[in-house]
DNA sequence: GGCGTCATCGCAAACGTTTACGAAGGCTTG
DNA sequence: CAAGCCTTCGTAAACGTTTGCGATGACGCC
């Protein structure tokens, strides 16, 4: 409701001078500063977000890009929402504001990235579950709106990126099987081409072979990244009978727990499983997998912290461009025994 | 990038009837318009949406309340994520953004809205998880912001809310219940006092009266809407020994399966176990439980379509007024036996 | 006392868009 | 043919904020 030109008629100033005191620019008294900020309160003025926008050129909005649709769900709703209310929490702090933009599997990620740049609805934005080569990435690198990118990609060129250690998941796995005894261990993978799931195979064949295993390609298996796919996984260990599986999707793993019980299959004696990413859903299995914790409020301040540096002026371009690799912690579990 | 300015310049007109024909606005050749447009998207201009904003007073964008920290994940979150999608979509064909906004529960929530209002981010917010008396509305009540809330509230005041049919899902599920047999029927409630859990008990004390059977006020429960608030009550129930239950969470009843596992007791055999939402997580478990199933989708669009008119000038007030029930759809489950 | 410096503040021009208003010209109609 | 209307378009003023520039004193110093 309230005006800068009310405020500043109110307290017989110019609106520049309220405007200075607000943003806490040089060159205002430190007694009329004050005497704005009161009546800015009193008069619960809060500076026109649009007006702001349009005279400085930054919108202090990030925007959070999510692929809604058919292959989005790899990671259960919680981790977004726990992500979002950290990342959130840390931008309010710096007076940013957050917005998601829902991109619809369907539409053209180009097109609407170009929109969204031309528009000037964000100042940056965080892109999440890259692809081994992600089109919007090479459209934002051709951009010069700055991004984040939540997944390492292989696509071309310099850009900032945070992801958790998926390599470093499947070594241990492999590594906590093989002390147990175990040989013949599979390996589910989304049927996509994901990033991580890129890196999780590429972990556990490096792991394999500093164990001294042979890869065996029938050992490997490409299921949706549904509880409609590990239920379907269920029945294909059946056929395969390894005795360890290691997962790198939560939907998977419930649906592979209900698959394994069908085919008559007891998790742990009869099969080790060992998957991520911990949550309370997995938790309550039975008997408990095996699985890896990762803060993932860590990830929303990490990426709050990088995307503001990539803004701010002062920093140094190379500090800005991240490149980080957050590790996740090992979870015993009653679902690891030794085979039969 | 382009200006308006550019775009006139770049055709020898003016940027007023740049405007018009973009906006589709009268008066304006046809011909003229569609060199318009051509030479739009030939140079990739977009509208810029600050000075479109400060200059219409509407920014154009519709906020999406959620509820982050304690008692938030009372829906699983691929409910928001499915929502949220179907949201965004129905909003993006009628020229919307969406912008969702966190809203922390340390915080206060009437200055958060406070501010949000005054700052003129949004022309329409959404609000969830409502409470019974939730100061989120007494304050937006207060203020000339739009809203519409997905819950019903006691709330003073007339205001728009979209709503799941609670009340018949608990009748529903006595129905079923009696229908079986069953007299001892518990019923497991949210710890606190959201809008969900008032209308389930209250469905449940009705039917259970249509029935002809007394309440007990020892197989009521309350518990966290979580996975350990679930496998606690598998506890209650050990001691209480109801012949069925009946729950309103998802996460509640994954704890439920481990909590009764423990405690010996068969689902659906021993104990009836009737609960909603239906989602795949739900599906998996042994034996499937009876739930409920309900189009979030659907609910996404109604959202979309009634927040939308909220803020056309041309619909009548009383029209824009929505009050609206969402049933859902009983999915039996073999979770459901005769009482022992 | 004159001069330079500094702190403080007002003035006014932007930022990019929309839109009320008026002007110009073509057309119809009496 | 004049009057009036309609179509089409240009002009310019907003929307609310920030900020470069200049003005006004106050103060210190030679």
């Amino acid at each position: 409701m309230a005006d800068i030109r009310d405020l500043a008629l109110h307290l017989n100033i110019s609106t520049g001078t309220v405007s200075r005191a607000l943003n806490n620019r040089p060159g205002v008294n430190a007694a009329t500063r004050a005497r704005v900020l009161e009546a800015a309160i009193e008069l619960g003025y809060v500076a026109n977000q649009s007006g702001r926008s349009l005279r400085r050129g930054a919108t202090n909005t990030i925007g959070f890009l999510i692929e809604t649709g058919s292959a989005a769900n790899q990671e259960s709703g919680d981790f977004f929402f726990i992500l979002l209310d950290a990342l959130h929490l840390y931008l309010a702090g710096k007076g940013f504001d957050l917005m998601i933009l829902p991109c619809h599997s369907a539409d053209d990620p180009a097109e609407f990235l170009g929109r969204l740049v031309a528009r000037g609805l964000v100042d940056a934005v965080v892109i999440t579950a890259t692809r081994r080569h992600d089109r919007r990435i090479e459209m934002l690198t051709r951009s010069t709106l700055p991004f984040l990118t939540l997944g390492r990609s292989e696509t071309p060129g310099a850009y900032p990126w945070i992801d958790m250690d998926f390599d470093g998941v499947a070594r241990r796995s492999v590594a906590e099987l093989v002390a147990q005894g175990h040989r013949r261990i599979a390996l589910a993978l989304p049927d996509n081409d994901v990033m991580l799931g890129y890196h999780y195979r590429r972990g556990y064949e490096a792991a394999m072979a500093d164990a001294g295993l042979t890869l065996d390609p029938a050992l490997i298996f490409r299921n949706p990244t549904s509880e409609a796919g590990g239920f379907a996984l269920g029945r294909q260990l059946a056929q395969a009978r390894p005795s360890a599986v290691m997962l790198c999707s939560e939907a998977t793993t419930v649906g592979l727990y209900a698959g394994l019980q069908r085919e008559g299959i007891t998790p742990g004696p009869d099969l080790s499983i060992v998957t991520f990413r911990e949550n309370p859903q997995l938790r309550f299995l039975s008997p408990a997998p095996a699985t890896f914790r990762v803060d993932i409020s860590a990830i929303g301040r990490l990426i709050g912290e990088n995307v503001i540096a990539l803004l701010s002026p002062d920093t140094r371009p190379e500090a800005a461009r991240a490149e980080i690799l957050v590790p996740l912690d090992y979870l015993p579990g009653a679902s690891i025994c030794p085979p039969r």
